[in-house]
DNA sequence: AAAAATATTTAGACAAATCTAAAATTAATT
DNA sequence: AATTAATTTTAGATTTGTCTAAATATTTTT
């Protein structure tokens, strides 16, 4: 139906627009794809062809109904391929996004469903995100990020915002992954960093960022 | 490393050099990818370059030591790619090999190594094609043809030379599917038809041909 | 061994996805 | 409100993979 470069287009849009509501730039989509703006401008006149997108020259990027759809189907496949080679396969969570991008675009929608039933329908992803389903819904959970949690109050991890490779394996090496508990021991008033107790066993100190990173429920 | 074309061709040349001992044709490898001998000629040239092929103009080609490789590592690929859609994800046998075609071109060492290990290293495929180990050995047991079987013996079904749909399909209205037990019950002299009895119970007249697709082992 | 048929390659074209450099537009700053 | 800076688009190329039609080589038939 689409190739694998427009829809590669169609998620980096509709991740840009998730965080900021405004309309998405030509620059952002070449900053997340890591490709020239001129690469970029090419594909937005192919998919507001295609009417994935609304598009008017120097205004910025807004997504279709159609397009939408698209992305959240591809962002649905993505995570469910995630949970597999975490659940089944037994990779690490910093080992399969690059994996599930390539698996993303499978065409086939039966496999979807029947890898879907397979994995007992999960609702979230190995780093916490929320699986749309076949409409396209996302499961909402109220989740706080550490920094926003007072001292001596504890959250267990529901996930990471930030997914690098490298700031995966930190967790790795602090011991905290999904259902972690970390208790906020002390905050520094001066630069916000915080004391934490990871699983009732380990002290460690995070920065004011680490902690943004880390979305917990509380408890 | 290598494109999905690049891959799918050196797939191609190493199937049909598998059947026919000679050099591969170029026409051969066209109407086996379904493309215009124009279009594999220019791959050939590029495969050449890349010392995949040994490749003289109007000579036809033969696979070099890396493009053996290649081939029957996307192979491997293929066929555990099959397994798992079947054995886990409970797709029939003709529904999953346009899927693995797809699934064979995953770039990741590692996702290989673990799906067969979650598979618990199976060394055939659904259609009782051979899986290659990760040296690229295939296991090797003799099989005979139903066609081979003399009248009053029986064989039961390792696997099938034809991977047609519509064949397979056929084959799952007559309750044939591998481990299933064929017993000859009569050969036509006039056109080598034979009857025969599925699994004790249902008894069925295939053509000579059918019988040269069903490959058993002797009981 | 010619002639005819078949197979293969070359020539020239096109679509998709990218790029760099230059031009045009919009936004920010003085 | 000018000027400058930043963003975005256009123009023109390049690579990859494909095609059709014509030319060439090989094989088969007479
Ligand atoms: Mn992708
Ligand atoms: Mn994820
Ligand atoms: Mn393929
Ligand atoms: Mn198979």
């Amino acid at each position: 139906m689409f190739s694998v470069s427009e829809e590669d287009h169609l998620k980096a849009i509709f991740k840009i627009a998730e965080k900021e509501k405004k309309a998405v730039s030509t620059n952002s989509i070449a900053a997340y794809m890591n490709t020239a703006p001129a690469s970029v401008t090419d594909m937005l006149k192919k998919l507001a062809d295609k009417e994935l997108i609304q598009y008017q020259k120097y205004k910025g990027v807004t997504l279709s109904a159609t397009g939408s759809k698209v992305a959240i189907q591809l962002i649905r496949k993505h995570r469910l391929w995630e949970v597999f080679l975490v659940e089944k396969l037994k990779f690490s969570w910093e080992e399969v996004h690059e994996i599930a991008e390539q698996l993303e675009h499978i065409q086939s929608e039966d496999l979807v469903l029947r890898l879907e039933k397979y994995l007992e329908f999960p609702k979230f992803d190995p780093h916490g995100d929320p699986i749309p389903n076949m409409d396209g819904k996302f499961t909402l959970r109220s989740q706080w990020s550490v920094a926003e949690l007072l001292p001596g109050h504890t959250g267990i991890i529901l996930g990471v915002r930030e997914h690098d490779k490298s700031f995966l394996l930190y967790l790795n090496d602090m011991k905290i992954k999904l259902g972690t508990s970390i208790k906020v021991l002390q905050k520094t008033a001066y630069d916000q960093s915080l004391r934490i107790l990871i699983d009732g066993r380990f002290e460690n100190l995070i920065t004011k960022n680490v902690a943004h990173q880390l979305l917990v429920k509380k408890v």
